[in-house]
Order: structure tokens, then sequence, then C-alpha cells
DNA sequence: GAATATTGACAGGATTTATTGTCACATACA
DNA sequence: TGTATGTGACAATAAATCCTGTCAATATTC
């Protein structure tokens, strides 16, 4: 109990130290996480199924997450980056007039939903389940949504700059308008082609910011 | 098994009649069940926490609910009923002005989430907690608000009625931003007045439909 | 007042799942 | 090649909860 002489056993394994083999189980369990909560929903998964989706066994779960909640929020984190991303490469390259920033966000956005409609399923629809201690995760992506879009894209947001509150519930409306279209969209199966929903939505946007 | 005598032995006890009382329980149940699963959260309830509050046994739980599920959609569904209704008096009572029917809306729906933060937990948080068999719950509710402001309120897209699927997609942008927004409310513990969120989200309204 | 429907309290089986533990096998290093 | 460490299959414990069944107490009708 007094000394513990830092165990340091590590060594190589299959070409891999003690880190990487460690972080990389932790990636498949992100990646079979994604692929069961988005299959069979949050509440229907399993820890043991999480597990042989990714080959390995309950005891490297717990290596790397505490509970069920804890892998889910690793995996929600995973989507938001990824979306995060893609709209900073977006926006790079985009003009700098309301519409042209307005349609980046959009194309962006949307084509990494549809890209991909597993990671979607979990970005939009299961992130909803995971109940009213953990709403939190969910309200800070959208925060953070909200104000990336008031600082990269204040064309959109030309008039009353003066009154902050009010430009904060409008952003926070627009978020909620892309998000709760984008939801339909994946749970109608992009039954429209995307197109379509990128120009309805544009529409919204572009009113608000005149 | 062949001839079931229909069983009527139905009599009255303490002034009620059989389907008297069984109604009564099913109201006391979903009362309760609106109680518990805003204040501890949907997954946390129990079956038998519900009972206790209803002040009823398990035994008649499943006199009138299937599962936890099954009730759970009952208090949702009333709740929906609620604010419908409080919808369609305010629309009632307004102007034919786009101004004054937006401002009808907004301030019906703001005002019953804020006149019970329980009834406005379920409506607005724990419904998304129901996971992915149950989505068309929620998808449903999401559906008639956005079908009713196109209907009750077609004053507010005077625009591209022409064009179907434009409307429908803006119908949708709006319902997202004016639920989500009346999430972020009910997590923040209605910290900002109820006039400043209607005045944000009227900004909003009034733009998309000029 | 007797018979019977109705209710309320409670117990307990059954099921599901998380979480920890054991053991044989595979791999690397001396 | 031998030994210690990493890994994977699987068992077993533990806990939670659903759901059903029993039984005595209560209310009503005859």
């Amino acid at each position: 109990m007094l000394d513990e002489p830092e165990s340091k056993p590590s060594r190589r394994y299959r070409g891999e130290s003690q880190a990487e083999r460690q972080s990389g189980r932790r990636e498949r369990l992100v990646a079979a996480g994604l692929k069961v909560f988005a299959s069979i929903g949050y509440r229907a998964a399993t820890v043991r199924q999480i597990c042989v989706e990714a080959g390995l066994t309950e005891r490297y779960f717990y290596e790397s997450f505490a509970s069920k909640d804890d892998l889910f929020i690793a995996v929600y984190a995973h989507c938001v980056e990824r979306v995060g991303a893609a709209l900073f490469v977006a926006l790079e390259a985009a003009d700098d007039t309301p519409e042209a920033k307005a349609r980046a966000v959009l194309s962006a956005y949307f084509g990494e939903i549809e890209r991909d409609p597993l990671f979607a399923r979990v970005l939009l629809i299961e992130v909803l389940s995971l109940g009213p201690n953990l709403d939190h995760v969910y309200r800070e992506a959208m925060d953070l949504f909200s104000v990336h879009l008031q600082t990269d894209t204040p064309e959109l947001f030309p008039r009353v700059s003066a009154d902050k509150g009010r430009t904060e519930i409008l952003a926070a409306g627009l978020v909620g308008a892309i998000v709760h279209v984008a939801m339909r969209w994946v749970l109608s199966n992009f039954r429209r082609p995307r197109e379509e929903i990128i120009l309805g939505l544009l529409d919204l946007l572009l009113a608000a910011s005149r």
C-alpha cells in the first residue's frame, strides 16, 4: 500500500505500446458504440453487445469507460467534433456574404448527416434519450453551435447587435430550426433531396438576417 | 373459453360505477406519472414509485397500462392536448394580423409552460428520453404543431404558398425554433422573463412571414 | 346480517443487466 | 526455451425492476 513501484511492466504487444493498445481499444469501443446505439437505440443497447461489436470483452470496456452513459458521452463528443470540423472547413472556404455563409453552414451540416446515417442518428436522435442527469451534454452542444453561429457568421445577425439578449434568442431559434428539420429528415429516411431541405432553411436564415 | 358470460358483476362502490372508478384510477396514475417523470426523469422513475404517488398498487397500474412506456405516452398525450387547447383558445381570440396571431401563439405556448414547470418538463424534455421505438410519439406531436401552424395561421406563410414543400420546411423550422428555445428556457429555470423570449421569437416568426 | 365484489398491502419469481473474477492461451522478452 | 505479461472467453455475483399472485380488510347489495 505504501510504495507502489509505479508498476511499469509496460511492454510492446503486437507492435504497439501499452498506451497505443489502450487507446486503440477505446477507439474501437467508441466506433462500436456509435454503431450499436444508432442501430438499436441507446436504451436497448447493452454493454455486452457493444463489446461483441468491438471484438473486445467487458473487462476492456471498464478499462476505458465507467458506464454506458460514459461511453455515450464519448461517442456523442466524437460526433459533435466531426460535424464541427466540417462546419469549420466549409466556413473557411465560403465567401463573406450572408448567403454564402448560410449556404456553407447548411451544406456542410446536412452533407455530413447524409454521408453517415448512423452518425446522424446519434447526433440528432439518440442523444435525446439520455435523461435528465445528462441533458446538459445535449444542451452544451447546442449552445456551442449557437455561439459559433453568432461569432463565425456575424453576417447573419446584422441588425439588433446592440441587444445581445435578442440576438442570443434569435441564434438559439435558428439552431433549433436547423436541428429540428435535420431530425425530421433523418427520421423520414432522407425522403426529400438534400438540396430542397437546404433551400427551405436558407429562406429562414436569410429572412432572419434581414 | 367459449362463452364468457360477459361477467358483469359491476356494482357501485363509494358512489362510483365500475367505469368511473377505473377511469379515476387511470387519471390518478397519469397525474402521478406527470409528477414523477418530471421530478426524477423517465429513466429513473419506477412503476412502484408512480403507484405510491398515485396511492394505488401495481395491480391497478397494469389494469390501465401495459408498461411504463404506455403510461408515458398517455401522460405526454395529456400534455399535448393541454397545450393544444390553450393555443386554440388564444388563436380564436386574436386579431387577424400576422403579428397578432404570432403573438397569440407564443404567449399561449410560453404561458402554459411557465404556469406548470412539471408539465413543461414532460412536454419538452422527458419526451426525448423515449428512445427509438417511441420517437414517433414526439415526431407526431411536432407534426401536429407544424400543421396547425400552417392551417390556423396562414397569415404567417403568405409567400411561397405555391411551393408546398418549401412551406412545410419553413413551418417545421419555425416549430423547431419555438420548441428549442422553450426547452432552453425550461432547462435554465426560466431565467429570462417570458416577455423577452416571446419578443425574440416574434422577430423570427415575423421575419419569416415577410 | 350474510354473501360477494372490490380494494390494498405485500411477497416473490422471473428477467435483465452491470460488474467483477477466474483461467487458459497467446505473445514478447531474457 | 522458459517465464512473465497481455488477452479473450466465460462464469458468477449482485442488484434492480417488472409483473403476477395471495390474502385479509372493506364496502355494497340482498
